[in-house]
Formats: C-alpha cells, sequence, structure tokens
DNA sequence: GTCTATAAAGCGATAGAC
DNA sequence: GTCTATCGCTTTATAGAC
C-alpha cells in the first residue's frame, strides 16, 4: 500500500469509475481528488489538460482494452466463432452483467460528445467492423455480417441502458444471452 | 410572437430541447434563460424548485405523450397490429429518425439517475407492458410477447446510442425498420 | 409576471512552497 | 511529485423593484 508516487497509469482506472458514476460534468475535481487520493497539483501534473485530459485518458484506456480483449481477437483469432463467444464473455465481465455502464455509450448522448467525438465514434465503427469481420470468416454473408454486427452492438447497449433504468441486471443477462444465440444460429451451419 | 405573460405550459417543451442538447448538468440557467426568453425571475416564478422541478415537468410531459400516443394504443385499439404499426411511425417521429436522443434514456445513464429513478423506471416499464400487450392481444404467447417487448425497446435505445454515436441516421432507420419486421412476423400467421 | 442586482457557494485551474 | 492557498469565473438561488 505504497501511498507515494502514484503513477499516471494507476490513475486512469479509477477516473474512469468516477466519470461512470458521476459523468463528465459531474465529476468536479473536489469529487476526482477524493476518489484517487491526489490533490489537484498531483492531478494537473499528470493531466496538465485538466478534467479534458483525465478524460481522452480513460477513453484511450478503454479502446485499449476492447482492441487487445474484444476487436483483435475478433478479426485474427483463428476460430473467429469462439472468438465471438469470448467476445459475449468479455463483455458480460466487462460490464459486470449490467451493473456497469458503457462509458463511451454514455458520452455519445452526452454533451460532452462533440469533445471527445473521434474516440467515441472509433469505438464504436471498430466493435462494428471486427464483429462484422468475425462473423464473415464463420461463414456469414457479407451483408448479413454487416447487418448482425451493428445489430448486436445496438442490442448491449440498449440493454445497458434499460438494465440500468429498470434497475434489473436480468435484462442486460437476457438480452446477452439471447445475442448469442442470434450469432451462434449465424455462424452455424446447422439450422436451428 | 406576443412575448408578454408566457404559460408554463409553453416553456416544458423549450426546456426539453434544452436539456436534450446539453444535459442536465451542463444546461446552466443562463442557457435556459437564453433559450426560453425568460429570466431567472419568471423561470424560478413557474419553477419554484429550480432545474429539478424544470426536469420532472419535462419528464412529466415526455411520459404524458408517450401514453396518450403510444403506450394507450398499444394496449386498448382495437388492431393491436395497427397499434404497433403506430408506435414505430411515432418512434421514428418523435425521434426524427435518430437524430434526437431519448432524454429519459440519457438520464438514464446520467448521473441524475437517482433523482429521476421513478420517472425513468416508469417509462420504460409502461413502454415494455404495453408493447406486450399489444403482442399477446395479437396472437404472441405471452412468453414470447414478453421478450420481445424488451428486445424491441432495448433496440431502440441501443439504436439511438450507437446512431448518435456514429453521427448516422441511417443507423437508427436502419434499425427500427428490422424491428418492425420482427414484430410483424410475429404477429402475422403466415411465415415469412 | 418579469426584470436586474446580488448573495453564497462551488467550479476548474494556477502558483508556489516543500 | 505532492501539497495548500488562492485566483477568477460560473453556478444556483434569492430579493426586491416595477
Amino acid at each position: 500500500m505504497a501511498k507515494t508516487i502514484a503513477e499516471r497509469a494507476d490513475v486512469v482506472p479509477l477516473l474512469g469509475e468516477v466519470f461512470r458514476e458521476y459523468g463528465f460534468d459531474g465529476a468536479s475535481l473536489a469529487v476526482i481528488g477524493e476518489r484517487t487520493g491526489l490533490g489537484k497539483g498531483s492531478l494537473y501534473h499528470f493531466f496538465p489538460g485538466g478534467k479534458e485530459e483525465m478524460a481522452a485518458a480513460v477513453l484511450q484506456e478503454i479502446e485499449a482494452w476492447f482492441e487487445a480483449e474484444v476487436y483483435r481477437p475478433l478479426r485474427e483469432a483463428p476460430d473467429p466463432r469462439a472468438a465471438i463467444d469470448g467476445m459475449i464473455g468479455a463483455v458480460d465481465d466487462y460490464f459486470r452483467s449490467g451493473q456497469r455502464i458503457c462509458l463511451v455509450g454514455a458520452f455519445a448522448l452526452d454533451n460532452v460528445r462533440d469533445r471527445f467525438a473521434t474516440a467515441v465514434k472509433g469505438y464504436f465503427a471498430e466493435w462494428r467492423a471486427a464483429l462484422a469481420s468475425a462473423l464473415e470468416r464463420a461463414g456469414s454473408a457479407p451483408d448479413i455480417a454487416r447487418v448482425l454486427s451493428e445489430e448486436t452492438v445496438i442490442a448491449i447497449q440498449g440493454a445497458l441502458v434499460l438494465s440500468r433504468a429498470l434497475d434489473d441486471t436480468t435484462v442486460f443477462s437476457r438480452s446477452l444471452e439471447t445475442t448469442r444465440k442470434r450469432l451462434a444460429e449465424a455462424t452455424n451451419p446447422a439450422a436451428p
């Protein structure tokens, strides 16, 4: 529990949780300082650009995580069907079965969207493209793969919204399971 | 263009658009005053509870609109299939083919969710229940109706998120059309 | 009912000691 | 690298004139 000399990389995940919980505007430097255990001096030492740079760092970390754990396997793993199944598992873990919101999706609906438009757009565009790639490699026709990948991303984001709105994580679990089956059927030569 | 003596009812829709555009935290009284053309004195005259009361009024108006235009027809219209088709049209109009976000969904992901939890929950719960009712009346089995209504609300919310994130309204249109077909198939005795 | 003036608090950001 | 003190600005909300 060495309190001394924090590293920027250690702070970013904490920032992510604060932004998730309070939103960008709601995450005041007071709250951020409380949750990270750092004073304003330290925070501005790591992030000279202030809150905007903090949020950008969080988005970059999220992007990197999804690239390594989701997008790349979807694009490159030898078994695309296993990669798709892995994606479902990763999503379920990452969003804690619906208890954790998608910060990128929340930003998309927020007034800060324009400020982080590139990162937000990239996150979803890459996700959709990587999943479409996996579906094609698993045997789906290109147009089917395109539609199905888009519907999958939509279903995940919508399930996070509804799950949180109704305060019911079973909504997310149910939706994700339906999505999993739909993807499995589309990549399985055997009919339902 | 009578500028004098505004009515509370005239102000609420304007407030809705401001909250959509700026979010709850981002909608400062300065911006609200600008967009409504009212000074702080007038705003606090209509809404003694300040921003919180303004947002509550907006949510109530949204709820009333959906109750009259969507939920009640789904529950009570003589032809449930026509009501479901009407819902799709109403949703497409209301969200301007994806250009307009769902304020209730945005609140669900925001830090203000807890403050408006009852309204947010009610909005989605009623939507899901009303659609399930229409599906049942149109011949769907109860469990199918329950699942399909939930998936429909999820798809609409997810499509709004993705459409806005990618800045591409065709995402919303495409998703809504797919949803329409899925609902039609589920209520049509003839196979696809 | 509408306005301006003002209060009181909180905000992001900076400066400088250590 | 971390802290505290402080600046300047914006915020919500109120008071009181008209």
